[in-house]
Order: structure tokens, then C-alpha cells, then sequence
RNA sequence: GCGCCCAUCGUCUAUCGGUUAGGACUCCAGGUUUUCAUCCUGGCAAGAGGGGUUCGACUCCCCUUGGGCGUGCCA
């Protein structure tokens, strides 16, 4: 049998570091067996993915080196992989497990579920689906089904019993059925959740073995229960402990940089990151600490991987970084520092935007210094004062970050609208409202084209920034409080999410 | 609330019953260096608490505490 592993992100939003880790051990163990690593999509949120996020994942996971055997881009015998693709062959899976009782069609209504769940929280009972329709009878159902009814599929669990997952990494772990509840398999819009399209996929594509972090331990007795349902074998699972902030909860872009695109360009090297990543949960051999993916796949160990949750530490990453760039020759620092950013095809874009503002040559580089950093010496009170009124210039680089998260496509015309939208939710003039952000992004009060250079930055850089703007204001006494981005937040939600709550 | 996971320096970790509890990052001191950085040397700094088991527990078991995750027609 050939070891088989798997990532499947799911393409919503920048390609996350978190992501790079569970992918590296994936694919670490796969080839430390001499196995497969495969890239599957798992686009089955129509609302939330994108195919621009498709391709940053395809293009992060490239640049640090995590290529897979199989996945959309590069074909396979297991394909298509991307879930997207694969609504027919869940669709006849979820009336499979309708036929044989092991789920069921159910009517409920949104409105009926938010009440249910509302009445179990009033009770302090367990929290979870009642089972309304579970005793619907099964030709009663099917004829509902017929007529156009709207309904979900859901998994029919077990009342009584434990269910016993075996943890590669943290041993027996035992959960009982009567605090798992009836999941949904196949949603409104006919496509399925992550529980079904996982377990399925995993079993056609003949994955022996999933690593993944540990948020998905108590949604394992359902996948486990699939599997059994359907009679296949499950493969081995694995949970990783979960990258964290600096505060311990798990890792947030709301407190972190945690866009792998960020790292890149803000001039870490693939390895330094990888060897990094290794060591949130892994070490090869007792003290060892230097060590290259190579290392990682022939140590592969089980046994060695660590469960306490690790706080990821860019301080740490850095150090590590600055030791990977002092090993380099001065030529291959020369080819990494050509392919990072000082490439043609990047300073051209940049000698374009600067030209009309040159008089000499020597003013190029001071000028441009700011599109080829990571941070930007910042001084708070003058971005403060930049604002209308004190405390104003936190709250607008806020709704901006907000805003640019939700940005469907990096560009500059987008930019430019977003920017022209806060500036009017705000009732502020453009010119005075971008004061405050080309200090933000360049650290002086001039710089080159704004929307331009952004779009130059990328979006994970430019949040950052203004994560760096956001730390240096409330360091110097005017930016935000805990409460006021509370009160913010909803203010938001109120005037620019138009409707439904948007993820966190 | 309920369920589950986790628990060694501030942070990442080594230790798989017997160690002065080791290393790395950070910080501090000193040395090399025209500055700085690098590099070298040294230093500060840890087994959450309480019960067991054992000749002997950081290590095994239980409880408490703490932290995390889950509790979505998101993954």
C-alpha cells in the first residue's frame, strides 16, 4: 500500500500560513514512505470561494516548495480535484446513504433551527440539531423531496455508544455519540459540506492517511461514522496542534501576519520558513534545531511530533531567516534578492511610476525604499493628526482593513473604489482621507501613486501595514481601544456589510 | 453551558523513572570588528497546584487550575 496524504484548503481569502504547516507535515510524511502528496480544492462554499484565491494557493504553496503529485493543475488518476467538479458524485453518494437510513432529507427551516438553538442555550442543554426530522417517515420524506421541498441531507448519528478515534499522534480518543449531532451531508444549494465531500474524497482518491489540525477532532466520530456507513475503510487520522497568537488564541490574520504571500514579500526564504514551520511541532533529533525539509522526511516520526499549541513568533522566524541569508554566497544572495522583488518585471512598474517625479537618477532608490520593505518608520502623531480629528485616523485605516479584506480582486481601479467608498461612508474628503494612508503605507506624507503602489505591495503586505500603523497609533496613545473596535465593528457591519454576517 | 484536546524558562522545545533539567529565540554583560551587524564567551530564566504509584518522579495515574478548539446549510 503507498502512503497518500493530502492538503485541501478551501480557496477563501489569502492562502494562510497554517495552511503551509499542516501541508508540510502532510507531505513530509507521504514522501518519508515514499508516497504520494495531493492538492485538493475544496471550493464547496459557492459564496465565499474565489478562483483568484485558487491561484495565490497554487502559487504559495509552489514558492515554499510544497509542490503535490496530484491536484487541478497538474492532472492525476484521482481527479477532478476540485470539489466543484465533484457535485454529481456526491449528490449519488448522499442518496446512497438516504436509501440505506444512514442520513435523511430534513425540512427544517433556518428560522426553526436559530429558535432551537436559542431555547438550548436559555436551558444550558447541549447545543446541537434535535433530531426533528430523523423520524420523518422515509417515503413521507422522499415524496417532499419529489415535490421541490427545500431540504438538507443529514447524517443520522447514533444516540447511545462511544465513538473511539485512534490519534496517531495523541493515542485513544473518545467521544460519546450522544454529544454528536445530526450533521448536514448535502446543503440547500445541492452541494455538499466539508463532512461529506472529505470523507468521499478521500476514499476515491485513496488517501491513507489525514493530517490535519486538531479543530477537527470532535467532528472526526461523523467522518468515522461515514466511512462505516458506507463501508470503507478510514484512513489513519492525525490531528496537529494549531498554530497560535501571541495571546494563545489560534493564529488570526487579525493579529498576525498569517498570509503566506506576506512572508514572500516581505523577503523570507522558503527554507527559513519551512524550517520554522517544522519546529512549531517537530524536532528530527533531540536539539536539533537547523534542519532542511530533506532532514524532516527521512526523520519522519510520529513519536516526535509535539502537541502543545505553538505560538508562532516572527521574532524567532527572523533570526532563523538571517541565518539562512548569512549561509548563502554572495551570489546566491545576489540571484535570491534578482528573484525576490529586484527582478525587470518588477522595477519597471516601479521606474514607471516614479519617472515624472524624478530630477536625478540618486533620487530613485530613497523614493522607492518604501515598496521594498516590510515595515516603514512611522511617526503616529503626525498620521493622527493627518486625520479630521484625533482618534479619527485609527477608525478609517480600521474600516480600510476591513474593507480591503473583503476586496474580491487586488486591483487598482478596486482599490481606488474602496477607498473612495470609506472616504464618503465617512463624509471626509479623499485628498485629506488618503493623507493619512500614504503615511501609513510609505511613512511620509508624499510617496508614489498610492493605488499603484498597493497594488505593487500586494494585499497581504498592505494589511500589514496598516497593522504596523494600527500597533505604532495605539502605542502612542491614539489609536484603538478593545472597546472602540467593538462598537466600530458593528458600525461597520451596520453601514458597509450590506446584509447576512460576513465570517470573522 | 456541554464535549474534547493540551500543559517544562517570556517564546519554540530536549528529556521517553535516577540529569547541576539541555538547546534555540528574546534580553543583559563581555570579547573580536573603524561604526553597526555577524561571530565568540558568559549570564538571567522553567517542570501550574494537590493527591497517589514507586526505593526514586518533569516523566505513569487521578483531581483541581489554566489555556485552546468544537458546539454553522464555513472549512
Amino acid at each position: 500500500m503507498t502512503v497518500r496524504t493530502r492538503i485541501a484548503p478551501s480557496p477563501t481569502g489569502a492562502p494562510h500560513i497554517g495552511t503551509a504547516y499542516i501541508a508540510l507535515f502532510n507531505r513530509a510524511f507521504a514522501k518519508h514512505h515514499g508516497g504520494q502528496f495531493i492538492l485538493r480544492i475544496e471550493d464547496t462554499d459557492q459564496v465565499r470561494s474565489t478562483s483568484e484565491s485558487e491561484t495565490a494557493i497554487f502559487d504559495a504553496l509552489r514558492w515554499l516548495g510544497l509542490d503535490w503529485d496530484e491536484g487541478p493543475d497538474v492532472g492525476g488518476n484521482y481527479g477532478p480535484y476540485r470539489q466543484s467538479e465533484r457535485t454529481d458524485i456526491y449528490r449519488e453518494h448522499a442518496a446512497k446513504l438516504v436509501a440505506s437510513e444512514h442520513a435523511y432529507p430534513c425540512f427544517c427551516t433556518a428560522d426553526r433551527l436559530v429558535a432551537v438553538r436559542r431555547e438550548q442555550e436559555l436551558n444550558q442543554q447541549r447545543i446541537g440539531y434535535d433530531g426533528h426530522c430523523a423520524g420523518l417517515d422515509p417515503a413521507e420524506a422522499a415524496r417532499r423531496v419529489a415535490a421541490g421541498e427545500p431540504h438538507v441531507i443529514r447524517l443520522r448519528t447514533p444516540d447511545t455508544g462511544i465513538c473511539k478515534i485512534a490519534d496517531q499522534f495523541r493515542g485513544e480518543i473518545e467521544i460519546e455519540w450522544e454529544t454528536v449531532d445530526d450533521q448536514i451531508l448535502m446543503k440547500g444549494d445541492g452541494f455538499p459540506t466539508y463532512h461529506l465531500a472529505n470523507v468521499v474524497d478521500d476514499h476515491l482518491m485513496e488517501i491513507t492517511h489525514v493530517i490535519r489540525g486538531e479543530e477537527w477532532i470532535s467532528s472526526a466520530p461523523k467522518h468515522l461514522l461515514l466511512y462505516e456507513a458506507f463501508g470503507w475503510q478510514a484512513p489513519v487520522l492525525a490531528h496537529l496542534p494549531l498554530l497560535r497568537n501571541p495571546d494563545k488564541s489560534k493564529l488570526s490574520k487579525r493579529k498576525n501576519p498569517t498570509g503566506i504571500l506576506y512572508y514572500r514579500q516581505a523577503g523570507f526564504l522558503p527554507k527559513a520558513i519551512l524550517n520554522y514551520l517544522g519546529l512549531m511541532a517537530y524536532r528530527p533529533e533531540g536539539d536539533l534545531e537547523i534542519f532542511d525539509f530533506a532532514t524532516m522526511v527521512s526523520s519522519f516520526d510520529f513519536n516526535r511530533v509535539s502537541l502543545g499549541g505553538p505560538i508562532f513568533d516572527v521574532q524567532k522566524l527572523r533570526a532563523l531567516n538571517g541565518h539562512y541569508i548569512r549561509e548563502l554566497t554572495d551570489t546566491d544572495l545576489l540571484e535570491s534578492l534578482k528573484s525576490w522583488l529586484l527582478h525587470d518585471a518588477t522595477l519597471l512598474d516601479v521606474v514607471r511610476m516614479s519617472q515624472p517625479r524624478l530630477e536625478q537618477l540618486a533620487d530613485f532608490v530613497p523614493m522607492i525604499a518604501y515598496l521594498f520593505a516590510d515595515g516603514v518608520p512611522l511617526d503616529p502623531v503626525d498620521i493622527d493628526k493627518a486625520g479630521k480629528e484625533s482618534g479619527k485616523a485609527a477608525e478609517w485605516i480600521q474600516f480600510v482593513q476591513w474593507e480591503f479584506e473583503r476586496l474580491q480582486r487586488w486591483q487598482a481601479d478596486d482599490i481606488r473604489a474602496c477607498f473612495e467608498r470609506v472616504a464618503e461612508q465617512e463624509d471626509v474628503k479623499l485628498k485629506i482621507f488618503l493623507g493619512v494612508f500614504f503615511r501609513a503605507f510609505s511613512g511620509r506624507a508624499v510617496a508614489l501613486p498610492l493605488f499603484d503602489s498597493l497594488v505593487w505591495l500586494g494585499r497581504d503586505m498592505a494589511l500589514r501595514r496598516l497593522q504596523y500603523a494600527q500597533e505604532a497609533l495605539r502605542e502612542a496613545g491614539v489609536g484603538l481601544s478593545g472597546k472602540a473596535l467593538k462598537r466600530l465593528e458593528k458600525s461597520y457591519r451596520e453601514r458597509y456589510v450590506e446584509e447576512g454576517g460576513q465570517d470573522g
